[in-house]
DNA sequence: GGCCTGACTTTAG
DNA sequence: GCTAAAGCCAGGC
């Protein structure tokens, strides 16, 4: 919601790039709690903002299409495909499209 | 203010 | 490699 965590969390997915996906682990790390894995991917499934908030690009800890992928698992893996990620089975190739924060600079 | 639920993650068998 | 159980966090009632 308009909490300091949630705001964090929606501005972190946010800046994942077309074509990467990040696990809710990381935003929730990135977000401040390493540990709020849960809260990211409840505050994906209520999505106050979907249009900055691509929840699509958010997967397991190892790539698999959890949460949304149970809503439209074709749907959510035909987008990322679309956006050029690969699949292995039906996980995502983490060591390909595993988006990174910015460690320095570009 | 307290309890329950939920798009998770990790360790053990 | 897969399945099962426990732990943590935030939101909603």
């Amino acid at each position: 919601m308009d909490t300091l965590f949630s705001k964090k969390v929606y501005a972190t997915v946010a800046k994942i790039p077309r074509g990467k996906v990040a696990t809710y682990g990381q935003i929730a790390k990135l977000a401040g709690n390493p540990r709020a894995a849960r809260a990211v991917g409840m505050l994906m499934a209520r999505n106050k903002n979907p249009k900055i908030v691509p929840c699509h690009r958010v997967v397991g800890a190892d790539g698999a299409l959890v949460g949304y992928a149970f809503r439209g698992v074709e749907a959510k893996r035909a987008k990322l495909v679309a956006e050029g990620v690969h699949f292995t089975g039906a996980r995502v190739r983490m060591s390909l499209h595993h988006w990174r924060p910015r460690p320095t600079k570009s």
